[in-house]
DNA sequence: CGACCACATCGACGTGTGTCAAAATAGAGG
DNA sequence: CCTCTATTTTGACACACGTCGATGTGGTCG
């Protein structure tokens, strides 16, 4: 199943290699763009850590914000492409896009490897 | 006089590691807030991927916005700690944070840890 | 000195964003 | 059926943000 035509990962170069171009900045942007907001920021590290690598909304709702907010926020990571959701019974599960955080990771040389399933 | 520019110190553990508190996360987001514009992604990168390890500003202003935005945005991204700016005769050179940058880097350190039951 | 250049600041304008209360949707269960 | 819980959506608001033109500042050179 070499089926490589993910367009979720392509993302971009390491930062200090080559100045990043519009297109390239504008992808990037969108996703530091969404870690650029604590309570955003802190939902996504909640989720990340959390045992077995997904965490229900009411696990993490503990982050000084109403409820709807919290709502919100991860619609908001989940749109950036950090976030996946799915809704088991009555609960929603949250789970981070291990593609997003390889990219991130690669953006600072961090010799990150790929997600090897 | 107007801000204590605080160089990123050792900032916060990777996202994976354990939930992120409220004052890791106002920190943390305050640089990927920085880098969550296009424009400014594109100048970091400019800045960071140059030889010499610093650019004048007339080396990095073709990024389609105008002077005076140019200027405000390497503005805040020397406010976020990720860059720094000496004036040396004419023009004023811009270079990377070291620090900076691998603070950001080790919150991606060790990307993709897969779920550990 | 005075013209010129590189860059920063100011003031203003439109748009985007985070926040909440209230209402809507989706299942579980009596 | 109705009710309760968990989560999302809606509507509205204050505020922050990106952008520009105009103006200010610091330094070079003729």
């Amino acid at each position: 199943m070499s089926h490589t035509t993910e367009p979720a990962t392509p993302c971009c170069p390491p930062l200090t290699e080559r100045p990043f171009t519009a297109e390239e900045s504008e992808r990037a942007a969108r996703m530091f763009k969404a870690l650029g907001d604590p309570v955003r920021l802190r939902l996504f590290s909640s989720v990340a850590s959390h045992e077995g690598g997904e965490a229900c909304v009411c696990d993490i709702s503990d982050v000084g914000v109403s409820q709807p907010t919290v709502s919100h926020h991860l619609k908001k990571l989940k749109e950036a492409g950090l976030l996946a959701s799915e809704r088991r019974g009555t609960w929603v599960y949250y789970r981070v896009e291990p593609s997003a955080l390889a990219a991130m990771g690669a953006l600072f040389g961090a010799a990150g490897r790929p997600a090897t399933p």
